[in-house]
DNA sequence: CGTTATTGTGGAATGACATTCCATTTATGT
DNA sequence: ACATAAATGGAATGTCATTCCACAATAACG
């Protein structure tokens, strides 16, 4: 389908791949996951649903292009930094924030392993652990740890916020929910719970994100003691 | 609804939020995440889904409460190890073998944050970071970045699990076609996955598990170059 | 310039799903 | 026995992705 070897659009405001994944992705950021039917798209572009069927597979290839093309968009945009580690910093907080932004990214990525997103990432951070020097038969472990790291953080960060959109709280309330909950807990069974309830409350994802990430850096530098050179 | 305060059953062969609870564990195990409708789960317990919103709110509470069922269970089989670290990794081990075998408890665990199933993991690493003499203002980062990967990981071996299978493929046949899908990408753009691509072909996923969560060990124990006494 | 394939369109139809409703049935307290 | 509340199960509702098909626009060819 879709063979348009040496032709030009044929009809002037005809749909096509781009504009329906583009279209997409407005719906998902303003209406979230569920907002994202194929009655709202035929709406939204004015057609009926079988006529976006001859672009598209199905939803989840549309997902996963919708997700390509946000990905596909930060990755090129993170600037180079001077060293590595800044670069992988910036690279995942880079992520963080898309997913953060775009929370239907985070669900999507795991769909489709092996494919583009995910190799475009790991592809960037691959490059920086070479430059760290990590001998190559440790390259995997590194680059997988930081990337299941990365994702798993920033995920798990957009559903909390999504959580919270949904039942109508803001950030503050939420925290404050769980905070409270927490340090409700039998003391015995779950002493650390508590423990850390009171942090919760005032904390900042973002930095306790980094720290995640200055962690593993710091692991996978640790054995040679070469994280700086 | 369902105040039971000081009565017996009802009738003998009656529902019950653990009955319920229980059909939907075997029926996500036999037929995956897709498996669990109302439809399937009334005949199981040849009932009528009227019947099954008595004792339940909806589908993420039913979803919920096999989850925490689920990983409840592991949490407290889990034999305490020698060393902290020794016991850090048996509890994630022991998290990476029932979502592989549940995969459906993965994608269950995101939704509901700050409730039971996480804050039992929490909880159990939380007191190994403590015992590890971890100072106190880093315990929080500690204990993030470790469920963070272990849960991010496990999620992404599951799903990757989920997708072979429900393509047909066995996990060889997978691996395979990951391993030449990346080898066969530009090498200007793409030098590291295909420098890595051999090595997706015959890697184990319990041992690079295990690896990222020794790198993060090593990357808290690192600053005070205290990991082992 | 007209005829015919090909490529695209959109609306109606299908079947699965979660959830709600409600007329009944069952147990318990009086 | 009888009243009341707890439970039940089946039918009804509305939404969803997806498929089907009659039709329109374009290109390809004579």
């Amino acid at each position: 389908m879709a063979k348009r070897a040496h032709s030009v659009q044929r009809r002037e405001e005809s749909l096509s791949r781009e504009r329906i994944v583009e279209a997409s992705i407005q719906l998902l950021d303003s209406s979230g996951e569920e907002g994202l039917t194929f009655r709202a798209l035929s709406e939204r572009l004015s057609t009926g649903p079988g006529a976006i069927y001859w672009h598209i597979a199905n939803k989840s290839d549309l997902l996963t292009a919708a997700c390509d093309a946000v990905v596909a968009r930060t990755i090129n945009e993170t600037i180079v930094a001077r060293t590595p580690e800044a670069t992988i910093r910036a690279v995942a907080l880079g992520l963080f924030d898309v997913i953060d932004e775009h929370p239907w990214v985070g669900s999507a990525l795991t769909s489709v392993p092996g494919l583009s997103p995910i190799v475009r990432i790991l592809e960037r951070i691959g490059q920086q652990i070479r430059a760290l020097g990590v001998p190559e038969e440790q390259q995997w472990a590194a680059v997988g740890a930081l990337m299941a790291y990365i994702l798993g953080v920033s995920r798990q960060n957009a559903a909390n916020g999504q959580l919270a959109r949904t039942r109508g709280l803001d950030r503050a309330d939420f925290l404050d929910a769980v905070s409270t909950a927490w340090s409700q807990l039998d003391p015995k069974e779950y002493p650390f719970a508590r423990s850390v309830a009171g942090k919760i409350r005032d904390h900042d994802d973002r930095v306790d994100f980094l720290a995640g990430i200055d962690l593993i850096l710091r692991g996978i530098g640790s054995p040679r003691r070469r994280l700086r050179p």
